[in-house]
RNA sequence: GCCCCCAUCGUCUAGCGGUCCAGGACGUCGCCCUCUCACGGCGAAAACAGGGGUUCGAGUCCCCUUGGGGGCACCA
């Protein structure tokens, strides 16, 4: 092992949005490199032509932003990188570690069909390996291939798995430059690790059989060998693989759900990592406790329950500032024409306390805050509808009378509300569930005599008021 | 088919040969608090996939089976 600065990267493909699987790797790797003081760098593997689109490069750094999980030094886009791929796969030609193959395409799934045939495993014979170059086709394309190892094994020493031994016998020679001259994936990862100074690889375990091909373009190169780390991949909350259908969603859509990036973070970190019985970690912690020898092996369900359990921590512990903050652009982003005045903003701080209490999400915190987004009377859901039915009118407007000679003050309300319903025989309950209906139009709320107080006196008489005889 | 990885409560996990009749968290179910709903507190049910070894002793090491997952392209 080397004693270096860390170098990690995240090396996303823009064929699509960030998904949760990808957003994990990513804080990994930036948790490693802030742990170690090493860097975090992004790479661009968009050689797929066909797939790769500006707007998923976009959606993947929002996503990354949105996270909280910052960059060091300029993203590499590797398609540009080709020129510097193709002279790599000069290179190994040049000192006989590579060589060029000329088999057609049809000639290619001949021989995979023969294999098939035979009941053997479809690999590349090395038709072209040992021929004479002179042999070529003159002018035909060909494709440069890998003159791999065909004995003795390749191990790779990974920090999650262990050691990974494979076979030589069972890779075959891969293909590094297309008959069209660009780079495979293979080659383009390795070359650009190497010039990247990346020290460790942590991606996902799909990427484990990867490593060992590529591990093979490294030692003919003499490169460095970088520390690898596979981490096991997250599964649907059914265990199958991640789909649209269940789980691998854009991380911006947690956003949406009303996810906060701390809460994320704390929950992404601690599915498939583990510090003793710790479960919840804030950043600055997970900075200072990550390691990738912690990483657990087996492969982990998406839970959203704990999540949500997890975020509402988060939401309480939050500044109610910036909670409110947070709850207007929730609202405008559900309710666009919505406008918000600095006198509701105020009452949202003030109610803050009772409300986060009672939140997991945001759109959650922002749905018990409606009652205060707009002046004048509520109109009742169908429970609180019930509770204003008969009885309670005339006791609301006795108890508007009531309230309107009492002091505004938390406890002041209170002591004149329990006296009212002692004076009417009644439980506290049989006037606080009315008196909440008509201030909020629910059947819950935050306590019902700091309600009264955050609407101030005028507004909360007139809700009253409005259901009461 | 071939190669590779994985396997503790429903879920995420602790456990790195004896201190484990297996601990924590989410969820579930009780109880307490209480103006509602939450929060909070207390308590309960709930797991070492199966079979062989190794060892004085195995959740912990080895092998097999079973079950999951991943990979086998001139995709990344």
């Amino acid at each position: 092992m080397n004693h270096k600065t860390p170098v990690l990267r995240f090396a996303p493909s823009p064929t699509g949005y960030l998904h949760i699987g990808g957003a994990r790797t990513a804080l990994f790797n930036w948790l490693y490199a802030r742990h170690t003081g090493g860097k975090f760098r992004l790479r661009i593997e968009d050689t797929d032509r066909q797939r790769s689109t500006p707007e998923a490069i976009d959606a993947i750094l929002h996503g990354l932003t949105w996270l909280g999980l910052d960059w060091d030094d300029e993203p590499v886009f590797q398609f540009a990188r080709a020129g510097r791929h193709r002279a790599v796969a000069e290179e190994m030609l040049a000192k006989g570690h590579a060589y060029r193959c000329y088999a057609t395409p049809e000639e290619l799934d001949a021989m995979k069909a023969q294999q098939r045939a035979e009941g053997k495993p479809t690999r590349y014979d090395g038709r072209w390996r040992d021929r004479d170059p002179s042999d070529a086709p003159a002018g035909a394309p060909f494709v440069v291939r890998l003159k791999a190892p065909q004995t003795g094994e390749t191990i790779v020493r990974d920090l999650v798995q262990g050691d990974v031994r494979f076979l030589n016998e069972n890779l075959d020679d891969m293909v590094l430059l297309r008959s069209d001259g660009n780079p495979t994936y293979m080659l383009a990862v390795v070359v650009d690790d190497f010039d990247m100074g990346v020290t460790h690889v942590v991606r996902g375990d799909d990427h484990l059989n990867n490593a060992a091909r590529q591990l093979q373009i490294i030692k003919a190169m003499g490169w460095p060998e970088p520390v690898y780390g596979h981490v096991p991949l997250i599964h649907g909350p059914d265990g199958a693989k991640l789909s649209k259908r269940h789980g691998a969603l854009a991380v911006e859509a947690y956003r949406d759900m009303g996810y906060l990036p701390e809460a994320m973070r704390n929950y992404l970190l601690r599915l498939g990592w583990s510090h003793g019985d710790e479960e919840i970690i804030p950043t600055a912690k997970a900075i200072e406790w990550f390691n990738l020898e912690n990483i657990g092996k087996s492969a982990a369900r998406f839970d959203f329950k704990k999540l949500e359990s997890i975020n509402g921590h988060y939401i309480r512990e939050m500044d109610d500032a910036a909670l409110t903050t947070e709850v207007v652009a929730t609202a405008k982003r559900q309710m666009p024409e919505i406008q918000l005045s600095e006198a509701v903003r105020q009452k949202l701080t003030a109610a803050m306390p009772g409300l986060k209490a009672r939140a997991k999400t945001l759109l959650e915190l922002t749905d018990n805050a409606q009652f205060l987004f707009s002046d004048g009377p509520r109109a009742p859901d169908e429970k609180a509808a019930a509770l204003l039915a008969g009885e309670a009118r005339g006791r609301l407007g006795r108890l508007a009378a009531r309230l309107d000679e009492t002091p505004w003050e938390a406890a002041a309300l209170e002591a004149s509300v329990r006296a009212f319903a002692e004076a009417e025989g009644l439980k506290l309950g049989d006037i606080a569930q009315p008196l909440r209906a008509a201030l909020t139009g629910k059947t819950t709320s935050p306590p019902v005599f700091d309600v009264l107080v955050v609407l101030g006196q005028a507004e909360a008489l007139s809700r009253i008021r409005a259901h009461a005889d």
